[in-house]
DNA sequence: CGCCAGGGTCTCG
DNA sequence: CGAGACCATGGC
């Protein structure tokens, strides 16, 4: 099998790909990673920090793992308290994806009340009933001319109505996921959480993982429980565990969130 | 069986 | 504005 090696270095692939950001990828016995990236089929191994991937991937591979991010400036930026040292500590090369758009924003729309194992489920589901040959996420026209009973039969649930909702207005133009690019972070916000199933926590996911929005922070009941934790016990209502988050945690506040999630999520009794 | 999950929306005070 | 009910599904 031939490998390509992509310029840069320091990536965690395993961290990356288990730290619930995609849920598509899957890890095949010999220890190398398959999944798409976008349409495009994708295998990917990492040896010590450098990625390798099948000839012809190397360039869509670098965009989207996202190996330019400056990784030691992020980590000089990361607040010297006791749990984000030790999540550093356990999950230094983990980078935060550049997912296509509609994909992470559909995924995540799926993603309200349910575990990392069933949006992964849901998503397999989606694009083995209306993928591409290749089983690429459903593009929006797709799912908008399907209907809410074939989404449930997905496992979506009360997400149905949602997803199909959102494909429907992507896909009549109404929402312009491409042009809303050039917003700034907070109309970028208000513009996802005007899409129906969009509230603040899932328009912060889709900042973060397809938006390069680095400051994003998605405030899960994971990272809620850290930042009870870091207040001391103090409670707080949604807007301000946002605004600690922010202040807290810096200008990468959403990879610094990231690092304390999965920390969180892999070892959720280890106190510090 | 009860509890929980990378929540959103609507209603009521 | 803030709290609570309700929404489906699956794993444990």
């Amino acid at each position: 099998m031939k490998w390509e090696l992509v310029p840069g270095g320091d990536l965690a692939l395993d961290l990356t790909l288990q730290s619930g950001q995609a849920f598509h990828w899957e890890k095949t016995p010999q220890g190398y990673w398959v999944g798409l990236i976008g349409e495009i089929p994708v295998r990917a191994r990492e040896d010590g920090g450098r990625l390798f991937v099948n000839p012809g991937a190397e360039k869509i591979a670098a965009h989207y793992f996202a190996l330019d991010h400056p990784l030691e400036e992020i980590y000089a930026a990361f607040p010297n308290d006791s749990q984000s040292r030790q999540a550093l500590h356990a999950c230094r090369g983990l980078r935060i994806l550049r997912q296509p758009l509609w994909e992470c924003l559909a995924t995540f729309i799926t993603s309200s009340m349910k575990q990392v194992a069933h949006i992964r489920a849901m998503s397999l589901a989606l694009r083995a009933k209306f993928g591409t040959p290749v089983q690429g996420y459903p593009q929006p026209h797709v799912l908008a001319r399907s209907d809410e009973l074939s989404l449930r039969a997905c496992g979506l649930g009360y997400r149905a109505k949602h997803l199909l909702a959102v494909a429907r207005g992507v896909e009549e133009g109404c929402f312009d996921l491409e042009g809303w690019r050039t917003l700034n972070t907070a109309d970028l916000r208000c513009a996802l959480v005007g899409l129906p199933g969009v509230g603040v926590k899932v328009a912060n996911c889709v900042l973060l993982f397809a938006y390069e929005r680095l400051d994003a922070v998605p405030i899960d009941v994971w990272i809620g429980r850290v930042l009870l934790r870091m207040r001391g016990g103090r409670r707080g209502t949604a807007s301000q565990l946002a605004r600690y988050a922010h202040r807290r945690l810096g200008p990468y506040a959403g990879y610094v969130q990231q690092y304390l999630f999965h920390v969180a999520r892999v070892s959720p009794k280890i106190a510090t």
